[in-house]
RNA sequence: GGCCACGUAGCCAAGUGGUAAGGCAGAGGUCUGCAAAACCUCCAUCGUGGGUUCGAUUCCCACCGUGGCCUCCA
């Protein structure tokens, strides 16, 4: 049983190819996205990810959908604790503090949030039923300890990273991950769950005390908050594989109930002068940084989302600035009187605003068309009284304010 | 090696099967005591080679180049 299809065509990761969008319930979407690990300050690459799904929530409520959306907060974790330790924090302080920092610039850039933040570290429980299930089904299998998933059992893993089992053991692999690899069935298998004393990161369990592995928390909440199968899934597009790979297999074996997720969407890579955007690199631009330089929310998200999602994205202080003058047009126009009364032309940018949208969330596209709304409007080709409500409106579906509070 | 994208003027960048928005920079001009600001004007045949077509920058193929992911990372 499934809803009815909507006008939406998206371009699914696990397919490599735009399909219609069929939501499992009618006019409802049950979205998940992969959200953050608070042992640091968030920077314009998570902003842009939210930002996104914000604006996919935005536009499915738009058209009447009810979606429900979720999104974790990783909390147990290797960095979590290494972070803490040096901080001299607790875990639960460190989230507590960085989580905070996130939803102040996620409401500055006015981010609904999420229906549901479930946290790693409030769902063990759900982790460690999922790996029994495993166990049992014999997808998984427990060593001093340390319970792996076994690979060979299925023949789904790798489909995201496009690969079969073979040619993911031609996955280049510089460096090795922090796993036991002598205790492997085979080496590519991961880990479910490992030993740990660490405070703050150790939890009882059938094996011992011990953590979870670096996947199973996403499949336990989506479980927890969503059910067995969703219709969207979304995160960076470095979650692809082998984060999101894991997540599929140790799901769809554990429940039974496939696909796990009907749409996979991946984000492009935000990057500054040409190299990714990330932590390690410490290249970051920050949300708040560029706010107190008196960039403006709705700039700031006409940038982020003036870039088809899926590519990546080159953050250039000349690019964001321009992005302002265009915030600044928008506004202007929202103020503006209009022309006299025109009988409905801003009709057909309404029409070509939702074509984008269902056209695989092209807000570039939809930013254009909103664009030549306020250069009617300014222009007195467009009635006010009937552009100007189009114009807010339509902004508000991409999360613009427009000069108006709220 | 696999996957995903990108390659448009000095730079950033939009876009379309019928000879290409906009912004920055630059040049010229209006204005001004000078300058600034503002405004006006000027500045590209769209990576290379094929193919499809009456016609391609836009579709297809190949190639070259760039980047991202494939390893904790949104």
């Amino acid at each position: 049983m499934r809803g009815a299809p909507t006008l939406l065509e998206v371009y699914n990761s696990l397919s490599g190819r735009k399909e219609e969008f069929w939501p499992l319930e009618d006019r409802v979407v049950r979205m998940y996205v992969c959200g953050i690990t608070p042992y640091d300050v968030g920077h314009l690459g998570h902003a842009r990810v939210f930002v996104f799904f914000d604006t996919v929530r935005r536009y499915f409520e738009f058209n009447a959908y009810r979606v429900r959306h979720v999104q974790n907060i990783t909390d147990v974790d290797d960095d979590m604790v290494r972070v803490s330790q040096r901080l001299g924090l607790t875990i639960a302080e460190l989230t507590e503090r960085n989580q905070q920092l996130y939803l102040q610039e996620m409401d500055a850039l006015n981010v609904q949030r999420p229906d549901l933040f479930p946290k790693a570290s409030e769902h063990i429980d759900g982790m460690i039923a999922l790996v029994q299930a495993l166990l049992r089904s014999g997808h998984a299998y427990g060593v001093d300890g340390y319970v792996f998933f076994d690979t060979a059992t299925t023949p789904r893993f790798g489909a995201l990273a496009g690969h079969d089992r073979e040619g993911l053991r031609h996955v280049r692999n510089d460096s090795m991950p922090q796993e036991p690899e002598e205790l492997k069935r085979d080496a590519l298998d991961f880990l479910l769950w490992q030993p740990s004393e660490q405070a703050g990161a150790a939890f009882d369990s059938p094996w011992g005390r011990g953590r979870p592995g670096w996947h199973i928390e996403c499949s336990a909440m989506v479980h927890a908050a969503l059910g067995d199968r969703i219709d969207i899934h979304g995160g960076g597009s470095d979650l692809r594989y082998p984060h999101h790979d894991s997540e599929i297999v140790q799901s769809e074996c554990a429940t039974g109930a496939a696909p796990y997720v009907s749409l996979w969407m991946h984000i492009g890579t935000e990057l500054l002068e040409g190299v990714k955007m990330s932590k390690s690199l410490g290249n970051l631009v920050k949300v708040s940084e560029l706010l107190v330089r008196g960039h403006t929310p709705d700039g700031i998200r006409l940038y982020l989302l003036g870039t088809p999602y899926r590519e990546q994205q080159d953050f250039s202080p000349a690019a964001l600035s321009q992005w302002e003058q265009r915030a600044a047009t928008l506004a202007r126009a929202a103020a503006a009187a209009g022309g006299p009364p025109d009988r409905l032309r801003v009709q057909p940018l309404r029409n070509e605003f939702t074509a984008a949208m269902d056209d695989g969330f092209d807000t570039p596209r939809a930013i254009a068309a909103l664009l030549r709304i306020a250069d009617g409007v300014e222009r007195q080709r467009l009635a006010g009284e009937t552009a100007v409500p189009a114009l807010l409106e339509l902004a508000g579906v991409l999360g613009l304010r427009l000069g108006r509070e709220g």
